[in-house]
DNA sequence: GACATCTTTGCAAACGTTTACTATAATCAA
DNA sequence: TTGATTATAGTAAACGTTTGCAAAGATGTC
């Protein structure tokens, strides 16, 4: 039904061959057939079928884009450098959201290799990069955001998060606070613990103890400080501050303390990790690290579109590892 | 490179017709010759190419999904329930932000189709549906998702925006404001004007007159919302209560006024649209109007794929319109 | 035992491109 | 004029599937 090339060849009365060479581009067409040819597909709205292309030239230029949550704010800054980038290239992005499900995350890959992508943009939801690498065709191109396994070969993208969490919780210790409290996922099992590590390097630093007891685990979503702070404030026993291991965590932990009556940052001081936009709003304040969200994203999608147009064999000594700097923003949640 | 079809086949002995039939589950093959060719396509761990399928079955089981600004909590939400649906039927998303650009719109929905997608759901950046229709292949499947054209035969899944404008605006009245704001997208340019309507309905109803130097145009972002407010605030003269066309304005728009120095709802009343999460966190309590944002998602995406599988001719009277109810949310900012 | 029917399989075309190779005509050098 | 070169165009294979049709063998009916 779709208009196709030899719909064009036939009005133009050259071969299909011709029509494809006129309309790439290519060298060795007489400039007044291209013009014409041109013309003819203008008028009759040729669309090529990308299709086909991708079958023979085995290049889809589409890209797979696989994050956790497309609704922690977050995310949404990093994809939108992420879809700049590929854009700019001239790539399309498969959105795939996993919802914090491994299962969902490995189906996807799955998935995106049966579409044929050439590349794969991932925040992955664990440190378990060999999971991943087994769906994985060895030779198809994937730069990790935002978090990578680390014992990955592949290129990255990521802060250091390690050091942010020891800026954070070091921030808090310099205020002060004798007892701090730690709010995020579970070692080993959500994400890459780094922010965890960071968190005891910064008490060690300090000459202090971790108090196992004021360090909850869950997940990343808001509900989750929600009901731990709450639980942790029922308890009758609780420290004076909280580093949340993101954003959502961290005003869920405001809001679950506020309206149990306390005082942020009085009572309990907070700070969060991600710097979402609404971190920074008046009312809110809330101290966290900020990350370069967006060029995060946009240098991802860049290195890994290099990567595979200059058809550098993945992985290996080719991987490239950037980690950028993480920043300590402190606002009212904790002064 | 990719296993196919054709090394199974050679590993069975049989013809890679067989192999199709049996992997795809198709009546005629013997159960014990399926067995064993999926036995080995197992083993060799192949992967159909999706891309090959969907150039001879004309079906790519890929949707296209075209949003204005993924940044914007609202469309996230939404969003995720066009992922949940497209994915329980099977079906893969490429995301496309239009950044509010309306020749970036056109030109997904020419890179869209040249990817031949199976459908596409599309929040529209403005109510010119022919400018759309013009690059639309007539029987391409499309829905309308959060706002569409009023023109338009296609299907949609909305919210009431006028209702949701009068609603908000009679609100500010019936709280005793005399002097009341619009912040928003300019008639006729960004958006379906709805909202605006809404508001100037309402002001009838009243017996009121609309002041149209409180009346403020510029586009959907916070800084816009900010920047307004503070002009006006300036000027010296201004309202008493703003209705701002959606939350992330009215964010911009409290943070603007107290950064003037004013209290809000105690010298400005701020009443937003949307309901985005964080307009009930405590510190902010933001009245708004809820959209369900999910599910009109969800719906939508639900929709376009029902028909596209009914293989219903696209548009003309099978367009089916759906018109949620939107739900006014009294808060702070207005109380 | 002849014929019809059913089950299982293979053959080959088709989907819409790109591209290596070949053919033809035009141009040029001598 | 001849032979070589170049510019232009066509032929056909290939990409990896699905599927209509035909073939072959097995089974059943009378």
């Amino acid at each position: 039904m779709n208009i196709t090339i030899k719909d064009i060849a036939e009005k133009a009365e050259v071969s299909y061959a011709t029509v494809s060479r006129a309309l790439n581009g290519k060298y060795g067409v007489n400039p007044n057939t291209r013009a014409r040819i041109i013309s003819i597909a203008n008028q009759l709205k040729y669309r090529p079928n990308a299709i086909a292309r991708g079958l023979v030239k085995k290049q889809t230029y589409t890209l797979g884009l696989v994050i956790p949550d497309i609704t922690n704010p977050f995310f949404p800054e990093v994809a939108r450098g992420i879809e700049d980038g590929a854009q700019e290239a001239g790539y399309s992005l498969f959105l795939c959201n996993t919802n914090w499900e491994e299962t969902k995350e490995i189906s996807y890959l799955g998935l995106l290799q049966e579409k044929r992508v050439d590349g794969i943009v991932i925040a992955p939801i664990t440190d378990r990069g060999a999971a991943l690498e087994q769906v994985l065709s060895p030779n198809l191109p994937l730069v990790y955001v935002s978090r990578a396994p680390h014992d990955t070969r592949r290129s990255f993208v990521t802060i250091d998060d390690s050091r942010g969490g020891y800026m954070a919780t070091e921030h808090l210790i310099e205020q002060g606070y004798t007892s701090i409290g730690f709010i995020g996922a579970p070692e080993g099992s959500l994400t890459v613990d780094d922010r965890l590590e960071g968190f005891k390097l910064a008490f060690a630093k300090y000459g202090r103890q971790v108090e196992e007891r004021y360090m909850l685990f869950g997940d990343f979503k808001r509900e989750t400080g929600y009901n731990l702070i709450q639980r942790l404030i029922s308890s009758g026993e609780m420290p004076r501050a909280v580093f949340a291991e993101n954003d959502l965590l961290a005003l869920g932990v405001i809001q679950g303390a506020r309206e149990m009556g306390l005082a942020v940052p009085e009572d309990l001081a907070v700070i969060g990790f991600d710097d979402i936009p609404f971190a920074s709003f008046p009312e809110v304040q809330l101290s966290t690290i900020g990350q370069p969200k967006y060029e995060m994203g946009k240098t991802a999608v860049e290195m890994l579109i290099a990567g595979l147009e200059a058809g550098l064999p993945v992985g290996g000594e080719n991987g490239r590892r950037v980690i950028l700097e993480p920043e300590l923003i402190v606002r009212r949640s904790s002064a």
